[in-house]
DNA sequence: ACTTAATTTTATCTTTTGGTAAAATATATC
DNA sequence: GATATATTTTACCAAAAGATAAAATTAAGT
């Protein structure tokens, strides 16, 4: 579970170092809500909560944090604003919920590199991962996109520490593989955020792409056609 | 000049038809407000204008149409509300006045694929440029990014038209170059793509690229390595 | 069935936000 | 330097948006 801090919105003087970095890393506490002795997960519980949360994903995923609005969410996830609020005390809260959710799923293909494989079967793995979770999660990718491209008040410290921690660590593996000869002179962190930004690209772009391509990745033919394109292209371009 | 509609907030009912068609091309009129016969472009009135352009794309970039308000954009051009509004008479005009101008520059680098040159070179140029406008333009990038992200609810026809068509052209000659067997046999567009989406990713997740890398295109060294890391990989990915 | 707790709705409040009116100030032209 | 015009400021407004209170309703436990 990634600890997720208070928002920061980096408005000019706005952003204390209070906001950004009091409270972190918290408790980890999913739903910071109702932390009492009461029965939750009640069946509706589940549902509601779990229909807000989709709800909210979509409209983050349009307009970001400060552009999306509860009327919105609540009129997306079919409810009233109140009853919205009912589930999640506050937007700041269904926020730090959806990136959390998101987060949990995004971290994971990065756990995978296996320096005792060969780099040709574990990046070909790794890429396959990432646009599988473009197809699978367009609109949490979004989100996560919006985040960044906002300057990442909220995940600026998950970047900072766990992410960083990640990546250097995969970096090495990569390392290793070039000092073997397994693979060409590449940089290691070039190479993960080309993987990155590819792969991303068809989700976060995916309107784009429709405009220019008339397909998405929903459709399997392209979803493939696509998978194997990028990793021909990018394994030729590092491999011996 | 390229013409841009109105803007249709894409929120489920709220898009009509009107909203994002009709208008559309439009008389591509720089500045619509004021049309009248009273001399402008004072000097005070061009340099306002710009520093409103300026914090208008910065304010943009970071939380897109919806979430950016006035406020914000005055504040950061050091100019009340109400005087900003005497130069841009409404927000949704003050966005298409940025778009305008973003997509002049952006457009650009995209004009220029000579099919009588190599691959190799025409490319390498382009590949150039792209990074080039990522590191010369990131807000301008990111505004771009958010537009995209949210749906493109302004840009949309100008993807499906403009954008369409020079892309269409370009992978023509992509393809050329493959049946000259002057190129590996590579989707014209996957590969317009990937550039792209590499290029543009330094600039759009700049925040996440610092917190990773600890650096940034305005490092010249950085810039030069990053360039030239993407050119190695791709050229390798797709040259025969 | 009855009681208690959970959920939903209605009404309302405050702040923010896009925008206007009109007065005040500065700038330019003669 | 007077006059007209352009720019800026001050004071507002109405609608949107985040949030709360309390009443009304529904579901659960006995």
């Amino acid at each position: 579970m990634i600890p997720l801090p208070p928002i920061a919105d980096r408005t000019l003087e706005n952003m204390t170092p209070m906001t950004l970095n009091q409270g972190f890393p918290l408790p980890a506490e999913p739903d910071a809500d109702r932390a009492d002795g009461k029965r939750r997960d009640s069946r509706i519980q589940v549902r509601n909560r779990e229909k807000i949360l989709d709800a909210a994903t979509e409209i983050f995923s349009m307009y970001g944090y400060r552009g999306a609005t509860l009327d919105l969410i609540a009129e997306k996830a079919a409810m009233s604003k109140p009853n919205l609020l009912y589930y999640f005390s506050s937007k700041e809260k269904l926020y730090l919920a959806v990136l959390r959710d998101i987060l949990e799923i995004w971290l994971q293909p990065l756990k995978e590199l296996d320096e005792r494989e060969s780099p040709e079967r574990e990046i070909s793995a790794y890429i396959d991962q990432k646009i599988r979770f473009s197809q699978l999660y367009p609109t949490a990718s979004r989100v996560f996109a919006n985040e960044i491209v906002a300057g990442a008040p909220v995940l600026k410290p998950v970047l900072d520490s766990y992410l960083r921690d990640i990546v250097k660590k995969k970096a090495r593996v990569i390392r290793k593989w070039v000092k073997r000869g397994e693979l060409a002179d590449v940089d290691p962190y070039h190479l993960i955020m080309m993987i990155w930004a590819v792969t991303q690209h068809y989700a976060d772009f995916a309107v784009q792409i429709d405009s220019l391509l008339g397909k998405s990745l929903d459709d399997g033919k392209f979803y493939n056609q696509t998978r194997k394109h990028i990793k021909r292209i990018l394994m030729r371009g590092i491999l011996k």
